[in-house]
DNA sequence: TTCCTGACTCCAG
DNA sequence: CCTGGAGCCAGGA
């Protein structure tokens, strides 16, 4: 397989676990990447998602924070409350740019996905 | 082709 | 607690 083909699948297989997320659940972007076999790649996560819009069916983005839980990615809706009204809607308190009870909402693919 | 950037994370100081 | 550097690797200029 070329170097395309490999891409293309990277970008999929990153689609295919956000869209797993439970609603009201959140994860990293480092925790799809270890999930996916590339620990180091987190950026590349951030990337996917970057090009995840328009995605068929949708990709909920807005449930991807960093390892903190902070809405690192919320400049990349179509506004920069848009994340956090998502989130809010789904039952995620967002206070301070940050998921509040990030850890008890945490939802780990390694873990889940079994 | 090289250089730079980035929705990340880890580690050292 | 905060800052900087390195590793990561796909695209755009």
């Amino acid at each position: 397989m070329n170097h395309s083909e490999s891409t293309r699948n990277f970008f999929e297989d990153v689609y295919d676990v956000v869209r797993l997320i439970p609603k009201g659940r959140v994860t990293s972007y480092g925790a799809i990447a270890a999930y996916l076999g590339s620990r180091g790649s987190s950026r590349m996560v951030g990337w996917a998602m970057n090009a995840a819009h328009g995605q068929k069916p949708p990709v909920p983005a807005h449930r991807v924070v960093n390892r903190n839980g902070l809405l690192t990615g919320k400049h990349h809706f179509e506004t920069p409350t848009k994340m956090e009204e998502l989130l809010k809607k789904e039952g995620v308190i967002v206070e301070k740019e940050a998921v509040k009870e990030f850890k008890k909402l945490f939802w780990d693919p390694s873990a889940e996905l079994l």
